[in-house]
RNA sequence: GCCCGGGUGGCGGAAUGGUAUACGCGAGGGACUUAAAAUCCCUUGAUCGCAAGGUCAUGUGGGUUCGAUCCCCACCCCGGGCACCA
């Protein structure tokens, strides 16, 4: 009998079902369609690793199995290159980002495949291909022509490393999500997508969306809708208004003072007269060049200074309160302006109390002037007092002209990027037009080639450089005009690569709708937690327009979301090659084969929950793949017995039900638990086929050589999954458990479906029941049918 | 501070109202071997007991229930997200 040895099978499976094209999945085919997608990756030049390799071998267990389960599976895979990296190292070093991406990307394929994963490599994507990206410029072009693509010069976030603009969304604590430099704020000019007009859309949408209810949460919490009132203050004895935004209108009559931010247009305002003028303008200044970490570590202390000489009329009651500008008032949310309420907001309490200003009770269910932030019925408010906050918050409102207001915290995307490794912004600077879209059939504009990658920090992309490229002839005038230098941010790309995926190779659009009906929506997205307010935010906005632009079919992307946890090292550590506790999977490949590894990977624990590597733990699965082996390879096995049939049969339950549910890692335990009870007994082929066919999923070579080896010509993989006899699996006999007063005293042996009588006859005669009993009779009897009796007594 | 997760043997974990600790790792003992590895068999939550069996254990303290790892309340600890958003 042969050796099980993983190197000598794995390649040759490999290899054989590319020839093959097992995984290539037939547009519009007549079966009913799955669509599984993992995260596209990143080339880099470290290679795939083991945070790779989780999504990818789930993704590959799911769509093998919905392939035996009889679905047309699509599994795709492409690269999203456009980024960083290479850019880096091509400053460093020199070379093209083409030729080093062109590189990994070789290196990547080569790691998937020897991981055995069922890519559909005829639908492959690269985000830098001019034959791709021709369409992310078109799709930015739908944006800009329905008015959600637009240019701003105003403060936004800036990575003095990277010198580039970013995304809200890629500041992370503070710090550029790319590089982990401390992000400062610059003016710079820039393009934005209008995410903020589709905030609703982006909340609504997530109820219908299979996702776990962390991921929808952390959406809408980002998005940060809040329902209040826009209110108007006069300012005393002049035309001018402060506009506030407030979610507790109910508490207006307990305004004592208001405050504006340091970026409010009013302190620009010359005709006002403010008797601290200085002063003013030297609190602002100090304000505006607080860094991030700066403010942090201030905590939150109150600091503001008055506006002397300047008095508001509280619209509700006429008095007059004093205007302060301070930091704890934020610029770029609502109006940059808000009415103070100490009674019941924390800040405004905590400011109220250091500048000795009043605090005025309006609403009651606290301590008289203590805070109290709960809702209530309202005091001294006039005409209102009595009504309940929540009542009140409308008729206020309407009292004092105000009107309701939805406020988000979302903020648009910062689109353009001053770097060169991106898509170009397709659009033309004219003097005369203004900003003209380049035409349909002038994409793709090409990233041109240049002699330097470095950025330039001036807030213009290295692409300014390139005189030849940038003056270019107005489309709408013919004449001279200048190219838009700066380029897409990397979520560009990835916006929208699942739409290529059903069409790939079209020159003529994006994507034939009629193929994008076929197989959209996603049916199952295998990502990480990392991307909630990135990509899986930002390709929902896309696609929500594009919806609305009747350009996709689906009003949503992905129907079913699947998160993982991260793999830790063995010492229980995020694996760092500082910490140097990084398990490269190409070695436990070498070590072990690529089964061995998917099923380790899976049999680690919950696929969402965060596992830490065990060196040693991968011997139990390699021990049972070769037990696997010589179980199948052994004995001719005619034994038809009826117990193997009900083993097997029980297993294929069980794992049919926790793949559905990715329960990868029980499903594997309910394998090994199979073998172990068949094993060194004979068992009919028919048996072993359920069993290996039920192994495929997992380890999709050991099972196909052994489906070959056993007599089989076609490849396991396009096999039917295998069902199970319900009436088999049920125990002719079971074993009820009997307690006495909920305590265990036994079991007593009985053919299932017995009655409460003959199982309380059985049950009284273990001895242990009668000397718990001590003599007396039960006062009651819960009785659940197979499984327990307990006695009351 | 607010919002999500989570806390079970030596370790990864299983069980979400019904015998807690499945499956695997590790450990101990044995078989095979000149020996070792590999493989196979047995034992393995703690504790008392010769045994039958008992008692105690799912972060802590309460509650609901015939019965709670599971449901409810309060608290402690760990991980993640947001963070002066009015």
């Amino acid at each position: 009998m042969k050796r099980y040895d993983p190197s000598s099978i794995e390649p040759k499976w490999q290899k054989q079902w590319d020839e093959d094209g097992v995984y290539v999945a037939r547009d519009k085919g007549k079966k009913e369609k799955k669509y599984v997608l993992i995260e596209f990756p990143y080339p880099s030049g470290e290679g795939l690793h083991m945070g790779h390799l989780r999504p990818y071998v789930a993704g590959d267990v799911m769509s093998r199995f919905l392939r035996m389960r009889g679905h047309e599976v699509m599994y795709p895979m492409g690269w999203d290159a456009f980024g960083l990296p290479a850019e880096n190292y091509a400053i460093k070093k020199g070379i093209h980002p083409r030729v080093t991406t062109a590189k990994n990307i070789e290196n990547a394929k080569r790691q998937v495949k020897s991981w055995g994963i069922g890519f559909d490599w005829s639908r492959e994507v690269n985000t830098t291909d001019p034959g791709y990206y021709k369409w992310t410029q078109w799709l930015f072009l739908q944006f800009f022509k329905a008015g959600l693509a637009y240019e701003a010069t105003g403060s936004i976030n800036w990575c003095p490393k990277d010198k580039t603009g970013l995304a809200n969304e890629e500041v992370i604590g503070g710090k550029c999500d790319r590089c982990g430099t401390e992000v400062v704020q610059k003016e710079v000019r820039q393009w934005y997508l209008k995410i903020t007009e589709y905030a609703d859309e982006l909340i609504d949408g997530l109820k219908d969306l299979d996702w776990p209810e962390s991921v929808k949460v952390q959406q809408e919490n980002w998005i940060g809708r809040s329902e209040g009132a826009l209110i108007d203050f006069q300012i005393q004895d002049t035309k001018y208004k402060i506009q506030v935004f407030t979610t507790r209108p109910d508490t207006l009559f307990g305004a004592t003072y208001m405050v504006i931010a340091p970026e409010h247009p009013l302190l620009e305002n010359k005709e006002l007269r403010i008797e601290n003028r200085g002063e003013v303008d030297a609190y602002v200044a100090k304000a505006k060049a607080k860094t991030e970490e700066e403010r942090i570590t201030e905590g939150k202390e109150k600091t503001g200074v008055e506006l002397k000489g300047i008095k508001a009329v509280n619209p509700a009651n006429g008095k007059m309160i004093p205007v302060f500008v301070a930091d704890y008032v934020l610029g770029g949310y609502g109006t940059g302006a808000i009415m103070a309420v100490p009674a019941h907001d924390e800040r405004d309490f905590a400011f109220a109390k250091k500048f000795g200003l009043p605090v005025i009770d309006v609403i009651s269910g606290g301590e008289p002037g203590e805070l109290w932030e709960g809702a209530g019925d309202l005091i001294n408010s006039g005409k209102f007092t009595g009504m309940s906050s929540e009542e009140a918050k409308k008729a206020i409102t309407d009292f004092v002209h105000g009107k309701m207001k939805k406020q988000y915290r979302l903020r648009d995307w910062v689109f353009s990027r001053q770097r060169y490794w991106g898509e170009p912004i397709p659009l033309i600077h004219c003097e005369k037009c203004g900003v003209v879209p380049v035409p349909d059939d002038e994409l793709p504009v090409r990233l041109p080639e240049v002699e330097k990658y470095e950025p330039t920090g001036t807030g213009e992309s290295p692409l300014a450089a390139i005189e030849s490229w940038v003056n270019t002839k107005c489309p709408q005038c013919g004449g001279e005009a200048k190219r838009e230098t700066n380029t897409m941010p990397q979520w560009a790309g990835s916006s929208w690569y699942y739409l290529r995926y059903t069409d790939p190779k079209n020159a003529k659009e994006f994507a034939a709708m009629d193929k994008m009906k076929y197989w959209l929506p996603v049916d199952m997205y295998f990502g990480g937690i990392e991307h909630t307010t990135l990509h899986l935010l930002y390709s929902r906005f896309w696609h929500l327009f594009l919806h609305d632009q009747k350009l996709v079919p689906t009003p949503e992307p992905y129907a079913r979301r699947v998160t993982h946890g991260i793999i830790l090292g063995p010492d229980g550590e995020k694996m760092s090659k500082s910490r140097g506790n990084v398990v490269n999977p190409d070695e436990i490949v070498k070590e072990f084969g690529a089964d061995a590894l998917r099923m380790y990977e899976l049999f680690l624990g919950p696929h969402e929950a965060m596992v830490s590597w065990n060196s040693q733990g991968i011997l139990g699965v390699s021990r049972f793949l070769d037990r696997l082996w010589n179980f199948i390879l052994s004995g001719e096995g005619e034994g038809n017995n009826e117990e193997a049939a009900r083993v097997v049969d029980r297993a294929v339950k069980k794992v049919t039900e926790d793949i559905e549910n990715i329960k990868f890692n029980t499903a594997i335990s309910s394998l090994m638990i199979c073998l172990n009870a068949v094993e060194g007994k004979p068992a009919a082929d028919a048996f072993k086929e359920k069993l290996l066919k039920m192994i495929a999923p997992f380890a999709p070579h050991v099972a196909e050589e052994l489906w070959h080896e056993t007599g089989h010509k076609n490849s396991i993989h396009l096999e039917k999954w295998p069902e199970y006899d319900e009436e088999l699996i049920k125990e002719a006999e079971i074993s009820v458990v009997v307690q006495v007063n909920g305590k265990y005293r036994g079991t007593i042996t009985a053919p299932t479906g017995l009655d409460q009588k003959d199982a309380t006859v059985l049950a009284l005669r273990l001895q242990n029941v009668s000397a718990a009993l001590d003599g007396k009779t039960p006062k009651k009897t819960i009785y659940i049918k197979d499984r327990l009796i307990n006695f009351v007594a």
